[in-house]
DNA sequence: CCGGAGCTGTGATTCGTCTCACAGGAGCGT
DNA sequence: ACGCTCCTGTGAGACGAATCACAGCTCCGG
């Protein structure tokens, strides 16, 4: 039996609607796609897939927060994406002729997700505009994150940090807003998430606590305490 | 009469053939997208587009280079993108519902490029896959150009200023090579494409040309000499 | 109960880049 | 030729973050 009924019961068409990616799909289309999926519970801080791997498929995520990352000759880590709940990744894989990973993702909550075959949503994206059209909207979405996470490099500590909490905030459930609970993660981790040293997020966290913008909950996470200030620093909207 | 007759001729379908987010189109669905296309011919640093522009347009650079760019709340550009020689921008306003652009696009050189319809492309995004998935494949790959942008933003003035000339000297023309000629640029305009402050970028050049990494072309441009180094720095491939 | 591993906070120091300041050159219009 | 503007190189100092170093803490297993 498995460890979670709930979150590895299998999925229905319905469940794709919810989907982004997947919405604007005949429920034959979305069943299509469900054909032997297979759900995946994972703790934090495991690996999803790695670099270079050649498994095929499209990873669904039900709940909990993961990372895209890689790492540089030098062996520092860049995250590339957060994903929240009802995001999808893999999806380049199937694009790629290769089919080669380009990146590693890992668990930074418990996670439950889903995986789909590559095989019908490779063939679909052959036949269906709609869901080419979807996944090349899905993208332009994602550059359009990459493209503020470059701006923000630019910045300094406080802000490189404050953008990463509100990252973090609203991408820990659906729907969330930027004054949502954060998940608790070690400070090493927010600070690779921000690209700043361990010690530096510490101080840093430090001021933002003195100055009233954060404070940590019961749980052991964060949560912002002021969206007029973010917003005044352009990390809202 | 136009100022280049050369390159304000008309297009043909074969032309956008070699335009790989057309290529896989039939020559008719070509003919289609070229219809009242209109050429465009700008001297160096020129707005070809403007953040919040409505104007709609799918623009395809036939010869020069072009950045797109942003600016933050404190007037900090960001360049998020070099294009060169057959390729192909503002074709995200079309798939953005309010069909907003979402950045600046200014030419680097002279530039000769063409205006495609939005109507047109649009349609056939909707009823031909290919075109879709050719879409999606672009974006595929400028997410992957993001991202090692992004990585490079942790190194050191070195490596950022080497990515940046690697970048310019392999959109220079098509199909060019890391040790092709960069055309010449302000220090002001490398400095801003490397995320450096332009006296840095003055030393940090000095420093490269000393060491025999960089040299100056008699077009007062610049030449990358040493690609064993490029890829020792994991800068090549 | 005690040792170890992993976490957090904080000082002291180093290092790289930005900033400010300025001098010399090239190009251009008058 | 002159003054103007824009470019490049270089020096000196300020400043922020990385780094090194360490102490106190919690949690967990033996």
């Amino acid at each position: 039996m498995p460890p979670n009924p709930a979150s590895s019961a299998a999925l229905a068409p319905a469940d794709l609607a919810k989907v982004e990616l997947f919405a604007a799909l005949e429920p034959e289309q979305q069943q299509r796609l469900l054909e032997n999926h297979r759900p995946l519970s994972l703790a934090a801080d495991q690996t999803v897939v790695l670099e270079q791997d050649e498994s095929q498929g499209i990873f669904l995520l039900r709940s909990g927060m993961v990372k895209v990352r890689c790492f540089d000759l030098q062996g520092e880590e860049t995250v590339l994406a957060l994903l929240g709940p009802g995001e999808v990744c893999g999806e380049m894989a199937v694009l790629n002729p290769q089919g080669l990973r380009t990146a590693d993702v890992v668990t930074l909550t418990p996670c439950s997700l889903v995986i789909l075959r590559a095989g019908p949503f490779a063939g679909l994206l052959r036949s269906e505009p709609r869901l080419a059209l979807a996944l090349a909207q899905l993208q332009a979405k994602r550059l359009q994150t990459l493209n503020r996470r470059l701006r923000l490099r630019a910045g300094d500590a406080n802000l490189r940090l404050l953008a990463t909490l509100v990252e973090l905030a609203t991408r820990s459930s659906l729907g969330a807003a930027a004054t949502d609970p954060i998940p608790p993660l070690p400070q090493r981790e927010l600070a690779s998430l921000a690209g700043l040293a361990r010690e530096t997020a510490s101080r840093t966290l430090a001021s933002l606590r003195r100055r009233g913008l954060v404070a940590d909950t019961p749980e052991g996470g964060l949560r912002l305490l002021n969206p007029d200030d973010l917003r005044r620093r352009g990390l809202l909207g």
